[in-house]
RNA sequence: CGCGGGGUGGAGCAGUCUGGUAGCUCGUCGGGCUCAUAACCCGAAGGUCAUUGGUUCAAAUCCAAUCCCCGCAA
């Protein structure tokens, strides 16, 4: 088939395997990533890396840091003439202006089965939510926050212990096939469009700080639940005297009875690990960070500190 | 020169402010006890206190520089 003029908006990891697709598949006209910024240790400037296999590609490659009133980038996008537009990631909502750029308009990869979260983090909520099948959504993009028609959708199960990193892989791997597939149709015409049932939608914000904090209250399965949701960020902790230890291994034991315990209580600490209550359950911290220092042991971490059956967590 | 935390026997920490021959918990090894234990008792091995230089009668501790580790700025 013949391939079409893309123009492709994206920043991070997720959106590489659709660029990818694309390439192979595709003319991309026209890259558009966010600008580069400082980041890391040092503050040394990074690229995002959509932005940096651009580059690598020789492709052509936009930051603009406002889309809406950069005149040059948006005569330039008038200019190429695509045939479409697909945004993956980008972090950014599209002027309408660059929404009409393109004759088919612009189609995004979103990483749920809309319209059920909406928003910037729906591998996360999805996961914190314990959802046992999420997806992805390719839609036609508008002005509201993931608002637009679906055009194409796919089902996947969410597999046991799975962490929002390793979800997120898949989803973008996902993304990139239906997102091709997506195109295929659009060419011959036969891309269905099908209206959201906002009634049904839920919302998926960016996460906070906060949202990576374990409830003790809630209930051994929905402390697992939230840890695997928040793994990529913030990550998961709790405060013990004025600090937030990390948790970077979890296993949840549903089935143990606490008997009096409080949530947050300590119930043992040794070779298995430091086992704490929670509201139903318990779970079993397996390995921990404390500030400044690195990741080790759970029951190195309780020893250190003084840490032993009845301490409270906070 | 963005901000901050840290490097002390195999592991995790205390001691550093108020210099004066190195401590705690765990692990390891040997022995003992118990039907049994993420249990207990007795004993032992194991450290140039990151590195280099300085101050001092004396430095883990004070000063300077260097190396490495970690976190935050989505």
């Amino acid at each position: 088939m013949r391939p079409l003029k893309v123009v492709f908006f994206g920043s991070p990891d997720f959106a590489l395997p659709t660029l990818e697709a694309l390439m192979a598949r595709h003319e991309v006209v026209m890259v558009v990533a966010q600008p580069d910024k400082p980041a890391g240790r040092g503050m040394r400037v990074t690229a995002p890396p959509v932005a940096r296999l651009a580059r690598e590609s020789g492709l052509e490659l936009w930051q603009p840091t406002r889309l809406r009133s950069d005149e040059a980038f948006l005569s330039r996008l008038a200019e190429v003439d695509a045939d479409v537009g697909v945004t993956a990631a980008y972090g950014r909502i599209l002027p309408p202006r660059v929404l009409s750029a393109p004759r088919h308009g612009v189609l995004n990869v979103h990483a749920s089965l809309l319209p059920r979260y909406r928003g910037a983090a729906p591998i996360q909520w999805a996961l914190i939510r314990g959802e046992g099948e999420t997806g992805v959504t390719i839609m036609q993009t508008e002005e509201g926050l993931d608002t637009g028609p679906i055009r194409l959708q796919r089902r996947v199960a969410v597999e046991e212990g799975e962490d929002a990193v390793a979800l997120s892989a898949r989803l973008a791997r996902l993304g990139a096939e239906a997102l091709v597939e997506a195109l295929d149709l659009l060419a011959e015409g036969t891309l269905p469009l099908t209206p959201q049932d906002d009634s049904l939608a839920t919302h998926a914000p960016p996460l906070e700080p906060e949202d990576g904090h374990v409830r003790w209250h809630e209930s051994a399965r929905a402390v697992h639940d939230r840890f695997r949701g928040v793994s990529a960020w913030p990550g998961t902790s709790f405060r013990y005297g004025d600090e937030r230890v990390k948790v970077t291994a979890m296993s949840p034991d549903p089935g143990l009875d606490t008997g009096e315990a409080q949530p947050g209580t300590v119930l043992a600490a040794g070779a298995g690990g430091v086992v704490v209550a929670t509201g139903s359950g318990a779970v079993s911290l397996a390995s921990v960070k404390p500030p400044g220092g690195r990741v080790m042991p759970a029951r190195d971490w309780a020893n250190g500190r003084g840490v032993t059956v009845g301490t409270r967590l906070g």
